[in-house]
DNA sequence: TGATTGACCAACT
DNA sequence: CAGTTGGCCAATC
């Protein structure tokens, strides 16, 4: 494990950090984007998610959620109420694509993690 | 190899 | 206040 090479992609960090949001909480792709480098653009963090059925471990892109706490990806899940039901699965109530207490689950990888 | 795309975000009109 | 535009940068056509 963190067999972080210095060769991973930004695609493989993503996956990294989306893969410590905790079961029952959910981060933005702005939040990651900003983990990583403020450089990088959020839109390169949603097109990272997906390409995640490509990444051989589990990643949880159904606690990725735009800033609004949307469930803008749930189209590219299985079908598009997957996604919500996933994240019902973990105690997260969602209604109209929305994440409920959206503020209080949130969860920032720059404030929970340590520094890259 | 240039043009287009994209599960976003912030600023502008 | 709602709709539009530009920027971010890697992957795909």
């Amino acid at each position: 494990m963190h067999t972080q090479t210095p060769e991973a992609s930004f695609f493989d960090r993503v996956y990294e950090v989306v893969r410590l949001v905790p079961r029952g909480r959910v981060t933005t792709y702005g939040a990651i984007a900003a983990y990583l480098g403020s450089g990088r653009g959020a839109r390169m963090v949603g097109w990272a998610m997906n390409q995640s059925h490509a990444c051989r471990q589990y990643v949880p892109a159904h606690r990725v959620v735009n800033r609004q706490g949307m469930l803008t990806g749930k189209h590219h899940f299985g079908g598009p109420r997957l996604m919500q039901q996933l994240l019902e699965g973990e105690d997260v109530r969602v209604e109209r694509d929305q994440v409920q207490d959206f503020k209080r689950l949130f969860w920032d990888p720059a404030r929970e993690l340590p520094l890259p």
